[in-house]
DNA sequence: CGGATTTGACCCGCGC
DNA sequence: GCGCGGGTCAAATCCG
């Protein structure tokens, strides 16, 4: 899978999270052919066109051949060839550096489909009216554009082969010609024109990426100034040295660990600080653990008023931080809690018992679960000794063929391509709830907000469940909302999200 | 034989 | 304080 590379650098930033929708627009944008294959073609086309009109004016051959003049304009829409496949699963491989000076004209017709239909904030808003309307359904609005030249072509091509019958062919063909020129002319004008629009909506949009970016990293930054303050406050803060740089490092899977990343993938609130339980597991190598997960050492300082707890476990850093500060504020625990717990919840449709994610796992549990009459299956991530990633697996008691599988937990280890998928995914959703989480007085951001940033295209897809017992991000992929999106249809479970697809 | 899975027991938080 | 339910452990078992 190899979608729209060039969006990993955008992504790779840890703090845009909530500009999955940008992300998400442009990896469509990615799936596009590159500008070179449709708008260039349309254009030597037409100038081929022009040329060959101007050509045939100084032939002046009788025989002019009305049907290709005819249906020139419609091969160039033809050419276009875009959107046949679902956002163009083979095209991007190759994505030229200076994408966003490229305008596509598919591009604007996604854009412009936003703009109607689901109303998304994102969506570019300086377009005139009159663009918007201009391109809405792009292909066809070209098309007639196109055949309106056509038409009076083919006016004239009627009236001509009258004319060659009277044998005055000549002055009409000459005439014929460059009136045909003149038209393919216009188109070339227009071609141009519509090029530097798009060019300059596709600007917009970046700079509204880049600036909700910015207001990312604000956010980011005042909430670990706000938990440095508090861990100052309370003078209990055994971790010195040990600053928490986010609650969850959902970071960057930067290919397969040969970023500076190494714990990429963080599909849920840093290691599960929020469990509750304090049983002291096997000692470990939690020390490195909790360098390593962003957001343990803050939570790990307390151990209950220094109660009979056991130590937690080091490698279960899932495990080893503890909920309560006995300085902190109600509200600062509550937030606290809610980023500690948050899990990303996948609903897919599988007959297999557990989705393939790319990881390696092994189960350590079963429960039935109540509620469900389907046994709830623990698994943990065994690729790295003491990584803290843990699933839990159950099918859906409504419709047994929907596998849940909620993540937790960061992984402490690179990650294979085959993961990636699923670790992008999970990881832009987690990062939108704790985004969420952080920028919100009540801990959570309007779901509505959070989902259709997570997913413009469809905003079905992705669910906050606040009233959870963890704050959960739920992707659902049994739903087909955007049939593009979705190449085919897999038996076996994979990831068709657009986000993620953007990472591989 | 080593690793993975199963499964009953245990721990803990929460609600009553 | 007690019971319930979720989550985990670890011995037993299975399997390649």
């Amino acid at each position: 899978m190899a979608k729209g590379r060039g969006v990993l650098s955008i992504d790779s930033d840890p703090i845009s999270t909530a500009s999955a929708s940008f992300l998400h627009s442009l990896t469509v944008l990615n799936s596009f052919p590159d500008q070179d294959s449709i708008i260039n073609p349309r254009l030597q086309q037409l100038s081929a066109a022009a040329a060959a009109a101007a050509g045939r004016a100084m032939d002046a051959t009788s025989t002019g051949s009305p049907p290709s003049t005819i249906q020139f304009p419609v091969k160039l829409m033809n050419t276009n060839g875009v959107g046949d496949d679902g956002g163009g699963d083979d095209h991007d491989s190759s994505f030229p550096p200076d994408y966003r000076r490229r305008p596509v004209i598919d591009e604007m017709d996604f854009f412009a489909h936003k703009k109607h239909d689901d109303g998304n904030p994102m969506t570019i808003t300086n377009s005139s009216a009159d663009d918007l309307k201009e391109y809405s359904g792009s292909p066809a609005g070209l098309e007639l554009n196109v055949n309106t030249g056509l038409n009076l072509l083919t006016t004239n091509t009627s009236s001509d082969q009258s004319m060659v019958d009277d044998g005055i062919s000549s002055n009409m063909e000459d005439k014929r010609a460059k009136s045909e020129l003149a038209v393919l002319q216009a188109e070339v004008e227009r071609m141009k024109a519509e090029n530097l629009r798009l060019t300059d909506m596709l600007n917009h949009v970046t700079s509204n990426y880049n600036a909700l970016q910015m207001h990312l990293v604000t956010a980011a930054q005042d909430q670990k100034t706000h938990h440095k303050n508090e861990q100052q406050d309370d003078g209990k803060n055994k971790n010195n040295g040990m600053v928490p740089r986010q609650f969850m490092d959902l970071g960057l899977v930067a290919g397969g660990g040969a970023g500076g990343d190494t714990d990429d993938l963080s599909l849920s609130a840093t290691s599960e600080g929020g469990r509750s339980r304090d049983r002291s597991r096997s000692p470990g190598n939690n020390i490195e653990d909790n360098n390593k997960e962003d957001g343990t050492v803050v939570f790990d300082q307390d151990k209950k008023g220094g109660n009979d707890h056991r130590e937690d476990s080091p490698g279960q850093g899932w495990a080893s931080n503890k909920v309560a500060r006995p300085n902190s504020t109600k509200t600062i625990d509550q937030t606290e809690a809610t980023i500690r717990k948050a899990r990303v919840s996948v609903r897919a449709r599988s007959e297999d018992a557990m989705i393939s994610d790319g990881c390696q796992w092994r189960k350590y549990g079963q429960k039935l679960a109540k509620g469900n009459p389907c046994p709830r299956a623990y698994y943990r991530c065994t690729m790295a000794a003491g990584c803290p990633v843990r699933k839990q697996v159950q099918r859906c008691a409504e419709d047994r063929t929907i596998l849940i599988t909620t993540y937790e937990g960061n992984h402490n280890h690179p990650l294979p391509p085959a993961a990636m998928a699923m670790a992008s995914t999970t990881s832009s959703a987690a990062r939108m709830l704790l985004s969420g989480s952080m920028s919100s007085a009540d801990g959570l951001m309007n779901s509505n907000f959070l989902t259709r940033t997570l997913l413009p295209c469809s905003a079905n897809l992705a669910t906050i469940s606040a009233s959870a017992p963890f704050p959960t991000v739920t992707l659902d992929l049994t739903q087909n909302p955007n049939p593009l999106q979705l190449p085919k249809q897999q038996t076996q479970f994979q990831f068709p999200f657009p986000p993620s697809l953007s990472f591989l």
